[in-house]
DNA sequence: ACACAATGCAAGTAATGACTTGCCTATTAA
DNA sequence: TTAATAGGCAAGTCATTACTTGCATTGTGT
């Protein structure tokens, strides 16, 4: 094995799976849901979603709360940006520089 | 399962090991390496070097060319950014316009 | 107190993934 | 042409992962 920042394997990781993406559209769609709201959209078991909760929770893309017997899950998009700044400006910024500076100059011809 | 994009989830998979996040690294610092040069910077043998590599070609994160009896292998960021615009715009962009906005109004105020 | 509702815990299974070993093919260079 | 070099193919192993079933716990409303 490499040596991977714990951190950004955990991350990738959470996304690697279909169904956790679909957890995080759906908190995205409506924060705060409980387990048994999140359930009723997931083709599998209770404990199925709530492995894949954890999941996320470990990798830092959910926070969850406590209220009464319901646990209320919340989305943190924070650790996407760091994936953002680590894996696609990166890779990326060369061309997407290259893109904005001529719109720019696009806009300015026209405008 | 659920019904993923196929091209998305191969992008996401590819993306969540280690080796090839360094592999892409690697191709990241030069470019157009062949298999053997990849294999001198990785701690493994060189068939695992090559099922890494083929996973980031299915996920076209990777594009190769023959050239004689060597493989060369380039880096495609494109994926990376339709990763961008559907996993990490759609989530930052609100938080990224508040804290923009901010950013403008603070330099408006004490410039 | 009671029944029900929401969630937690733990062990088991089946599939997928990462990696290896051993051998085969194709290209180059002497 | 032959030896060395660069890479391909396929099967096998071991660990991890996704998911399940069954039971336990905790909170809510009556």
């Amino acid at each position: 094995m490499v040596e991977p920042s714990e951190d950004t394997d955990l991350l990738f990781k959470a996304l690697a799976d279909p169904n956790r993406r679909k957890l995080l559209d759906l908190l995205h769609q409506h924060d705060g849901r409980t387990l048994g709201e999140l359930c009723e959209h997931m083709d599998m078991t209770r404990q199925g979603v709530t492995q894949h909760l954890d999941v996320l929770e470990a990798a830092n893309l959910v926070a969850t709360v406590r209220r009464g017997r319901e646990k209320l899950h919340f989305l943190n998009p924070v650790p996407l940006q760091e994936i953002y700044e680590r894996w696609i400006a990166k890779f990326e910024k060369p061309r997407l520089k290259a893109l904005t500076d001529m719109k720019r100059r696009l806009e300015k011809g026209n405008g």
